[in-house]
DNA sequence: TTTTGTAAATCAAACGTTTGATTAAGATGC
DNA sequence: GCATCTTAATCAAACGTTTGATTTACAAAA
């Protein structure tokens, strides 16, 4: 039942393209890949389905763009933590920031993530080549920060294991969301409890990042 | 082209619904449940397409079967760390001990857990249930494990977020699985490196559960 | 100003394929 | 003979994609 129609004439030009980008962002995140169907998506742009393969090309392409496009570089995550002149609870600080900060707003960007995060259980291919760009960096970054504040000359298997779940961390409040939010919803849905959590985050990181210092003291001084 | 027919002629007995049962926990765990059809399932088990139907009722019921049937119930993870004589200590190491345990071998079950980690991402209502009656009773049993350590008589908010991150640490062996093999594949796969590695998880658990033990006594303190 | 030409954008309709599910007939073991 | 199981064939529905025609915007030509 189409009987009104709001849109006024033409959009012309990259409007549609846009707004086709937002809705599979929608979609894609909401129901995956497959059972997302182009149909549906191009219903929820209000635009024709030939115009999938008019912007597109075809499917894939769509997802391809919505997966990639609308999110920003590893680069800006990464400036929120690495700067030399942070301290190591500044630097945690900054990095549990740069989870939290999208979980309270910015409706595109949560969706963004929670396609990223898809991704990491069902890889398509893409992913891999995020793994390269998005999170090797990320990784390479952190490990630079731990170094500096453990005054490393070189990093070391148990550095990368640090690394690995100081992130766990933070995208656990990403990939545990949906656990969550039945289990505790007043834990992760206000920004105040948000923030809370990211300082805990922040604690606990930090215990583990102490941890990690003594056992390293304590096995150096075995060895000798 | 169907010329040559490998397969002698009846499978006898229930063989038929084991073989399917497999065939879809390997083929949903590695694709999903919209990319597999029931044709290729059928085809994995060696098994005509009508046999789910007759076995299953339809692709939804052998979902649900690969989902369940195969997992054993959280009561068995849970024991491994809810003694009420064993240490703090003691129970981290079992309760990691639960997550990398089926790293290490057990082809069927790192895909039965692989099919629940997608569930966290894609859920589809079993997901709930399965939070009801396997990870709530787990968290709970957590929970209860660390309100003994703390002597407290109630839980609280910071017991639930504690609790969230411990869990997460092993989660995250699962979720990050194929970004650290692509990352640091020596980390993850041999069984050394996993006993490494959960050795690891234990002590930066340990050193989270202190730090939270450390805050709760400051800010008792300062309420007084 | 008006006419004409061109390229971009949009559309409904249809295509061929694959999907999950069902059927009726046949085979097997008791 | 009877219940259990397997098979190939078939179904409607949904899928992604393509098509050819149509509409709009804009600019050059008259």
């Amino acid at each position: 039942m189409k009987t009104l129609r709001a849109e006024p004439t033409r959009i012309d030009g990259e409007e549609s393209r846009q707004r086709l980008l937002h809705a599979a962002v929608h979609c894609f995140a909401e129901q995956g890949f497959s059972k997302t169907s182009t149909r549906a998506i191009a219903e929820a742009a209000g635009v024709n389905i030939a115009a999938i393969s008019y912007y597109f090309g075809d499917k894939a392409g769509l997802y391809r763009a919505a997966f990639t496009e609308p999110m920003g570089t590893a680069k800006d995550d990464i400036a929120l933590f690495d700067g030399v002149h942070l301290s190591i609870d500044e630097a945690l600080r900054g990095l549990y920031g740069g989870f939290i900060e999208p979980l309270k707003q910015n409706k595109l960007v949560q969706q963004c993530i929670r396609l990223h995060m898809r991704e990491m259980v069902e890889p398509t291919g893409l992913w891999q080549e995020e793994v390269r760009h998005g999170v090797m960096p990320y990784h390479a970054a952190l490990v630079k920060v731990l170094k500096r504040h453990y005054q490393l000359r070189k990093s070391d298997d148990d550095i990368d294991r640090l690394v690995m779940v100081i992130v766990a961390l933070g995208v656990h409040m990403y990939v545990g969301r949906d656990v969550a939010l039945q289990l505790h919803p007043h834990l992760v849905t206000s920004p105040k409890a948000l923030d809370v959590m990211g300082e805990r985050l922040v604690m606990y990181a930090r215990a583990m990042v102490d941890a990690e210092g003594a056992r390293r003291l304590a096995t150096q001084k075995e060895k000798r």
